[in-house]
DNA sequence: GCCGTTTTCGGCCCGACTGTTTTCAGTCG
């Protein structure tokens, strides 16, 4: 049975949402789409094995009608259900959702009256001052509908989401601009931002203070701001000149700092059930805090009033643990807050008693110097590592096929070897280990013959050139690799490059199982265009008792240090403690873990 | 469309901001 495509699942359960809402259907039906597309994108199981066995409603979220389809879909090819409402509308329909401010409400507004089907149609249709005619339409609507168009295209060419690696620079620049605005107690990052996910769409920031006002005035006159996109009594928006960025600030009094700090991490999924979860027990959570619902509560609610201020208690939240608390739930840490079985384990309080953290790793694992591609020397690099507080680091060149890399000969392999030992018979406090990253070749066969294999400390290898094979081939290529007694570590298992190149076709559960029973140690890797291995198969991985290695990719002396986080927050994203770690074991220990043979 | 040791019907997370209205709908996160 071949693996199914999950990203095409969720594309089209996504899809139906759309078309539904255009359609003007009950919105808690269309969100039932969009719930069950976040389960299948978070699902950690085989989707093929779940449909097979008759078992995709047994996922909370996914019923009678959603599991049929999925079904349909996984077997068939075809969706007719989405099949039937695609002929409903011009083929570009759905561009319109993509522009700001544009719902789906507006959309079948502009689809109706004025035959609009695609951004193209929108434009002519406000040029021609047709737009601001229309009921609930007006002048200023009509404006900023074509400064949405612009920017709807500058992201279809450029891309809507952005690279983590990208938008943690920026967004922390403006974190420190805004903790230098009068009056600031405590400011944090928020949303997917803090929540480290690998590619983001807007970054937020949340703020403490007694005057919100000075606060905002002070971010809007940050020199890299662009446009104003709202500003209100306890929110700003803008855009920033650099990455199109959207950056949101939010500024409440010191007490609902935790409280809106939970509210603006996200994620919706992770939010939605905690708060069914709250409403249970009688309590509302907003931003506001959380609230006690007594009789008032229940009574008709006043218009213009919010929820929060008819109930009959706030129950004070000085930091979000006591939220979770309230909820009788371990506190979740904000990388697993996707609603993918983290409320459930924090319930049971079976959630992983502590995540790993870039302190417990005591060795750098991954990294290139001139001798290959690196900008930086050997002893430069060795110099840096010691100077993060490590205790070793792995010096893990490209190998000889390579060439486009500087890939070491075994002649130039054994000359570094030397400089390895003289520099770690002159470098106190840090000790340098001897390995390469040997391109996994075709055939899955290592680059280096066996015997100058068995020499090394550590061998990662990794796939580097032929992403064009298919999934057989592909998944053939690295089970044979994991056959080969030297190999210890699967360097970025699949090769993917955030928002630039898919990850390989690989049956990853298949590769899973063999590197288990092979004890191959898999790499998370924290170069920003890669953060490879995804979380979910991080999780798979060590659902499979597989052991993980924490690595920089590092090229330079900077990356040593500014990778780092980003490969945390992967293995962290995939639940993973010091003990799934190896490189957080002393060198002496990192390197015996390794050996199989 | 999903869900249920309160329920198989009637709920479904919650509030801010904007623009078009003149009390509210739509959008967003």
């Amino acid at each position: 049975m071949t693996p199914v495509d999950k990203s095409a699942v969720v594309k089209a359960l996504r899809e139906m949402s759309s078309y539904l809402q255009l359609r003007g259907e009950n919105m808690f039906k269309t969100r039932a789409y969009d719930v069950a597309a976040d389960r299948i994108a978070g699902l950690s199981d085989d989707l093929g094995q779940l449909v097979a066995e008759g078992k995709l409603t047994s996922l909370p979220g996914i019923g009678e009608s959603i599991g049929q389809k999925i079904s349909e879909y996984v077997t068939t090819g075809h969706l007719s259900a989405l099949e039937d409402l695609k002929k409903e509308y011009p083929p570009r329909i759905l561009e319109l959702l993509e522009v700001q401010d544009l719902g789906p409400k507006k959309a079948k507004a502009l689809f109706e009256q004025l035959g609009v089907g695609s951004l193209d149609d929108l434009e002519k249709a406000c040029q021609k001052q047709q737009v601001r005619a229309l009921k609930g339409f007006g002048l200023k609507t009509e404006e900023k509908l074509l400064a949405g168009i612009a920017l709807a295209r500058r992201q279809q060419s450029a891309g809507s989401r952005k690279r983590l690696g990208d938008v943690l620079p920026i967004a922390t620049e403006l974190l420190a601009w805004v903790q230098a605005a009068p009056g600031v107690k405590r400011a944090s990052l928020g949303g997917s931002v803090r929540r480290m996910k690998e590619t983001v769409a807007d970054a937020d920031i949340i703020a403490s203070a007694p005057d919100a006002a000075k606060v905002f005035a002070h971010f809007e006159r940050h020199p890299k701001v662009a446009a104003v996109i709202a500003s209100g009594e306890s929110k700003s928006s803008i855009r920033l000149t650099e990455l199109d960025l959207q950056v949101d600030l939010r500024v409440l009094p010191d007490e609902d700092f935790a409280s809106a700090l939970h509210h603006f991490t996200g994620s919706k999924a992770h939010h939605i059930h905690l708060r069914s979860l709250a409403q249970e027990r009688g309590y509302t959570i907003s931003e506001w805090g959380v609230h006690r619902l007594g009789a008032a509560a229940g009574a008709k609610q006043e218009k213009g009033t919010a929820r929060h201020e008819a109930a009959e208690e706030k129950l004070p939240i000085k930091e979000e643990k006591d939220l979770y608390a309230l909820l009788d739930m371990e506190y979740v840490p904000p990388e697993l807050r996707e609603d993918w079985g983290e409320i459930e384990a924090a319930q049971k309080h079976q959630l992983p008693r502590r995540l790993v953290t870039a302190e417990d790793l005591a060795g750098n694992v991954h990294a290139h110097s001139t001798w290959s591609d690196g900008r930086d020397s050997l002893e430069a690099m060795a110099r840096a590592a010691k100077a993060l507080g490590l205790e070793y680091l792995t010096v893990t060149e490209h190998s000889q096929t390579s060439g486009y890399a500087g890939g070491l000969s075994v002649e130039r392999l054994k000359a570094q070897w030397e400089e390895i030992d003289r520099l770690n018979e002159t470098l106190k406090g840090i000790t340098l280990l001897k390995g390469v990253e040997s391109d996994l070749l075709e055939d899955g066969s290592l680059d280096y013959p066996d015997s100058v294999l068995a020499q090394l400390d550590v061998v990662i290898g990794s796939i580097h050139q032929r992403y064009s094979q298919d999934e057989d081939a592909m998944t053939r290529r690295v089970l044979n690799a994991f056959d080969n007694p030297h190999l210890h570590i699967w360097g970025h298992p699949t090769g993917r490059l955030l928002l630039k190149r898919e990850p390989a076709p690989l049956r990853m559960e298949e590769i899973l199982d063999k590197a288990a029973k092979k004890g191959i140690a898999i790499e998370v890797n924290g170069c920003p265009e890669r953060m490879d291995l995804a979380p979910e198969y991080v999780r798979q991985a060590l659902q499979r008792g597989l052991k993980l290695v924490i690595s920089t990719d590092a090229h330079s002396v900077g990356e040593l240090a500014t990778h780092l986080p980003f490969a945390v927050a992967a293995a962290r994203r995939g639940w993973a403690t010091k003990a799934d770690v190896l490189n957080a074991l002393p060198a002496r220990d990192f390197v015996k873990r390794l050996q199989r043979v």
